[in-house]
DNA sequence: GCCAATGGTTACTTTTGGTAACTCAAAGGT
DNA sequence: ACCTTTGAGTTACCAAAAGTAACCATTGGC
């Protein structure tokens, strides 16, 4: 029966959740994961990660136009944040007007796995999203 | 040799990724992928779901002690969020005082697993982050 | 001696997140 | 009769983060 196959993998899964809301607290304050939710789960950084993934490296401004509607300034600070920790490489060249490359690292090149995940939940799910709010403002009028 | 087999894995992934950014618009404003990062990126959604998943239901302070440092009113927000998008069913118990019971949809479920390898990156790299910021705290000093 | 191009920064506004106090309704004590 | 407790929230208020718009530095070409 398809109740039971699903149970099973809810099982697993469920396990799978408890495992990584314990992991205790590493060098910097709280648990890992809350840590990194917490550094990523802004409005750009993921975006900024699949859209650096998609290619070998790209300048500021190229960069500035994928991401539609990034602003110049959280443009800056998202790759900063990225560049502290480690994900992103900033290469400067000494020319005029100046020229800056960004990269993935290859710490930044492991995350983009799960960002990836992510992502092709999201498209594949989003009919379902839609129909669930559509319901909602239905159900609200 | 090992950097070949590193480019192979990058080329794949570079592919997935360049076409989770292309995915079209869909029903409601944006392409799923923004949209979906927009809703999900914030500080509390993604630990909600973790804890959700990591249990069958959850009443609401027993969910806002699990979830540590969130406050009652974000709790309620995000759930409602939730809620509204397909992700978590609320029941509530006409009893006195209140119960409220929170679990996660099927659609919530299916979340769950990128959810997962999200967190298991986190705590697989936190270690390497944390160098990383490290670096760059002595670097400016 | 002025403009354009690139990659920013600064000052200001708006939106979002966080805190603390209040509500509701019934049960239990005194 | 009246006060307190309990769970699940609101409401009003304040701080922090994100967004907007304007500005800056360099320098080769006109």
């Amino acid at each position: 029966m398809e109740v039971t196959v699903v149970d099973n993998q809810a099982a697993e899964v469920r396990a799978a959740a408890k495992k990584i809301i314990t992991v205790p607290a590493f060098g910097f304050g709280l648990c890992p994961v809350r840590d990194i939710l917490d550094r990523f789960g802004d409005k750009w950084s993921l975006l900024s990660i699949l859209h650096l993934g998609s290619t070998d490296s790209l300048r500021f401004n190229e960069l500035r136009k994928r991401i539609d509607g990034i602003s110049q300034r959280m443009l800056t600070v998202t790759l900063r944040a990225l560049e502290a920790d480690g994900l992103v490489q900033r290469t400067v060249y000494a020319e005029v007007p100046p020229r800056v490359e960004y990269a993935l690292t290859e710490l930044g090149q492991s995350l983009l796995g799960a960002v990836i995940e992510f992502g092709n939940w999201a498209s594949a799910h989003a009919p379902a999203i839609a129909e669930a709010r559509q319901r909602g403002a239905l159900a609200a009028a």
